[in-house]
DNA sequence: AAACGAATCTGGAACGTTCCATATTCGAGT
DNA sequence: ACTCGAATATGGAACGTTCCAGATTCGTTT
């Protein structure tokens, strides 16, 4: 018996005969065999594997959008590896060209921290698709984003509705993301007739950043909070109770991202949240078609949506 | 020139003159040359990939094992990558399944989801290490844990030190390390002579089990709460919070795995912790301890160290 | 019984590396 | 100039699969 036919029997192949095929898959069985990655992927030029590329496993955010690229790769037939890049750079890249080598058929990544030149290079090698990072890249990098600023505008409405005219803002150091949701607060700010109002604070590179922007950002008696995201947001819970100032009768904060810490804080912030799960699920069908030809880039803005819970409510009124 | 020599040279080896070296090492670099893992792997039987399977991404239980794992990865010279269950046991084996096949040279299950049958079947594929586990299994899989009985003991000595007497526990469903942790409790009650103090309730399946248990334990009016897990503690900080317990002040709560959750929460919660990036260390030490020819099985129990927090204090002085 | 096409099976090349045994070149000692 | 050993380079087998072009068998039709 050849082992041609023994490799048609085990792939289901039509011609072979129904005796034979039954006979070698209980031998296979029997033998307890398992075909090769390493051999299959060799000769095919193709492994079914998707490679996923994390910063930060710790980080509530990106683990959603994996399950979106799981669940879309596993009606897809595909694998889903990840690789980590514990927060460095360095590493980040190792661990880029590593999935590479492996020949994954396509890598997503979920990480703002890769080089756009690292991205480009190894779109040269294999479908590419960022998620999460507003940048566009030249050369064959696919992105799927949030609309950072429909998001910012969403939660300061949301606020201004509620009746807050005084609502300020905690940025986040110079990500992209970080620098939209703060144009989205000021042109929202704007459009509301609050201009005068706008406040914006800018978290620190140091340890206690977070701590000391919240303070200053509540010495100037604001109502209301708009947080670039959620562990910022927190920030503000903390320096809040610390204060005395209680939330949300006296002060309101929003969030962004809807992490599970926004669900688990008290009390549950409401925070905007990216459609991860359909983000994901996007990433997977981009490389998809890049793997079935297409070479034109596609770039994805989805929708953010504001989630509301017990960390906003109207203001005190004053006397 | 042959690609003998081409291979020889790229791998640095020392027969190689200095002048073709270099030569061929910058017509590598001029034309992006990346060697293929996978014929690499196919003909060395190798491949410098260590898996890691997971239940759940979104533990950070987990996590943390895996920086310890990743750590002691890099300096043995192999990469890490991660398959993901999803907290499905089907798609658990399916997982395992595609990293053995993919012929990593050892897998780290950090999972209690995973079938022993399927552990036992892929320890005889590859190095097979389970992480925080306190089952022992036969056959070739080995084990690193932490001393669940020692840490339940810890957490309650430190309370019945601070003077509490109404020691009660919040108890996991039945998982091992559930039920070794609640013999931890009854054991230490039963040293410190609280026998008759013993109030164990036990979180049930549905959804708001937590909530519920946390709800029926405080009836009985504890002045402490030694909980399974941090997420089980927190059911207990939010139902104090519902019914006006101050914590510490009239409640001390202790939670279990010490993970970010503890850090996070407010009152901040003193914690059980495993020493994770150890272990994480450890079991690439046995995998690389398999891969040089060991052949007895090895289990590793390490001890667990108490964090204290913000979450518990002197009992009340009853009045 | 010959001929034909369909069904079933087979052998060898290929994938990109490493490894081994062998070939070639080089420089020094006679 | 000749030999010898060391230094350097080479060709082909091997890893476990898939793929392709053919080879063999089989049942029908004449």
């Amino acid at each position: 018996m050849s082992k041609s036919l023994v490799s048609l029997a085990l792939r289901g192949d039509a011609g072979v005969s129904e005796a034979t095929g039954a006979r070698i898959l209980a031998a296979a069985e029997r033998l307890g065999y398992r075909s090769n990655t390493l051999a299959r992927g060799l000769v095919q030029g193709r492994t079914m594997i998707l490679g996923v590329l994390l910063t930060d496993l710790a980080n509530p955010y990106h683990t959603e959008v994996v399950a979106g690229v799981e669940e879309a790769a596993d009606t897809g037939g595909f694998t889903v590896l990840m690789a980590h890049g514990r927060r460095d750079r360095a590493r980040l890249a190792h661990q880029l060209d590593a999935l590479l080598r492996l020949n994954v058929d396509g890598v997503v990544v979920v990480s703002s921290w890769v080089e756009p030149d690292a991205l480009a290079d190894a779109a040269r090698r294999a479908p590419v698709v960022m998620v999460g990072r507003p940048e566009r890249f030249t050369g064959g990098v696919d992105t799927v984003t949030n609309d950072d600023r429909a998001g910012a505008e969403a939660a300061v409405r949301h606020l201004a509705e509620l009746g807050h005219e005084r609502i300020a803002h905690l940025s986040g150091s110079r990500s992209p993301a970080s620098r939209t949701r703060r144009e989205g607060y000021g042109e929202a700010m704007g459009a509301l007739g609050l201009d005068r109002r706008v406040a914006v604070r800018e978290i620190g590179d140091d340890p206690r950043g977070g701590e000391r922007a919240a303070e200053a950002l509540l010495a100037a008696r604001p109502t209301a909070v708009f947080a670039v995201n959620d562990l910022a947001a927190l920030a503000v819970l903390d320096r809040a109770h610390a204060e005395g100032i209680a939330v949300p009768e006296e002060l309101s904060v929003v969030g962004y991202d809807n992490t599970a810490l926004a669900d688990t804080v008290r009390p549950r912030l409401t925070s905007v949240d990216q459609p991860r799960l359909v983000m994901g699920g996007l990433a997977v069908e981009m490389v998809v078609e890049r793997l079935s030809g297409r070479t034109e880039d596609r770039h994805e803005v989805l929708t953010p949506s504001l989630v509301i819970r017990a960390s906003t409510a109207r203001p005190a009124t004053e006397g």
